[in-house]
DNA sequence: TGCGTTTTAATTGTCAGACATTTAAACGTC
DNA sequence: GACGTTTAAATGTCTGACAATTAAAACGCA
């Protein structure tokens, strides 16, 4: 026997798949809460916790007032990168997900974008790469901002591919994936290699030189797999 | 200025927050909602939809009865699959992507997946791959179950890599941008073409001939455009 | 003591009603 | 017509109640 879902979480399901099927449109009103008690038979506070739930979704928006209400929400880009990045994070970090894999998945996915990138950067993507790969070069910068940087600089290489959903797809690759390969690596790392092959990448960018680009990625990406592999070489000898 | 979120939804944040911080851990317990009542100072019902927002986001469970209780959520897979399928879905349809831009993302993101699936694919994918496609050669097939099967192909394809993270990543791309092509290209295409070049993919991985993999998704890539293109045209010229 | 049954307490799920707050439209007044 | 006031509709929040569920505690009995 299956135990019978909540009854907001029913009705929550129930408007998800009339939103998903596009029978309710953005910017659609949804039905009052008074109606949708009467619609779906419930109370109130259990209509209204199925609302809440859409809009944990960003699937709806709620504006109080006369001609207030429930409406479909447009889902933005933006606001799909926050939860893809949340829910990267949260699967690496609750499913022991070891190193070589999350590395391999976000290096996969970025040399897909490479030959895009290559093609379409803008000076604006290099303008970026070059201002990040600075940042990166000075000594007193912390960790957690030389981090911040790296991801600033893969962030600006996928977004030169110039395609939202390429760039919404790998969110969860450069801003989750990325941040953990650091905090693994960071006691290993020289910074000077990282900060080498990025200017290495930003001129083969810049030269439009596609295959050189993903021969470059090739190298960091060994490199970082085998700075995970000291580290946890060194984890085990001390053991 | 800006305005102030509901009370629920300032909670679920600072308990979201806690939980990708790793403050709380998977299957701690959170306090019940009367415990919540009196930390937060807001009253049950608040605190409740306050956890039915995270519940949404399957970040927590609930569990009635004396030793029950909300408690943080493994977040699995599977369950993230399906979360990310429905955002892609949605994100495609809200925001007008056009038709070029979702393939290119699409293909993009599979030809990242193939060199890996080339190299690990087990006997069991490929004999999806094949299963699917004779159904995809079947004549009485309908539109609906040939993209169901087509999606079935390329799943298996990606599932192929043995990394799960790259699955993940690309359920939206497979399960969402591919039906939405389907539905614009089905009246365009012919079966026979498409079946070939599945047949022609199936044999490359068989053979473990990456590079061979490649140019035939590059193919299948140009196929679609070209499609999608002829289909635009036909639109154009009706009018 | 040991075991089966009953009771109890804790907790979530649902409902009903109230009041506060916000917003735009309707209404008056000048 | 312009401007302030009222009003109505809607969400946001609170309080209190009861139902349903569940595990542990209490109990009774051999």
């Amino acid at each position: 026997m299956k135990n019978a879902p909540d009854l907001s979480a029913q009705i929550a399901k129930s408007i998800r798949d009339a939103i998903v099927s596009g029978a309710l449109p953005v910017d659609e009103r949804l039905p009052s809460e008074a109606e949708m008690s009467e619609q779906f038979d419930v109370s109130r506070s259990t209509g209204r916790e199925a609302l809440k739930r859409l809009a944990a979704q960003s699937l709806n928006r709620t504006q109080r007032g006369a001609t207030g209400g429930a409406f479909v929400n447009r889902l933005r880009f933006e606001d799909a990168y926050g939860q893809q990045i949340t829910t990267s994070a949260l699967l690496l970090s609750m499913n022991a997900v070891d190193f070589d894999t999350a590395c391999e998945a976000r290096f996969a996915l970025e040399r897909a974008c490479a030959p895009l990138s290559a093609q379409r950067r803008t000076a604006d993507h290099l303008a970026t790469m070059r201002a990040e790969i600075t940042r990166q070069g000075q000594p007193g910068l912390s960790d957690e901002s030389f981090c911040a940087s790296d991801v600033a600089f893969h962030r600006a290489l996928v977004d030169g591919a110039g395609n939202p959903v390429l760039s919404y797809q790998l969110a969860g690759a450069v801003e989750a994936i990325e941040p953990l390969m650091n905090m693994i690596t960071f006691t290993a790392r020289s910074r000077d290699h990282i900060v080498g092959l990025h200017t290495a990448i930003a001129d083969a960018l810049e030269a439009k030189d596609a295959p050189r680009v993903d021969t470059l990625l090739a190298d960091l990406a060994a490199y970082t797999t085998q700075l995970g592999q000291s580290v946890a070489d060194a984890k085990q000898s001390k053991t």
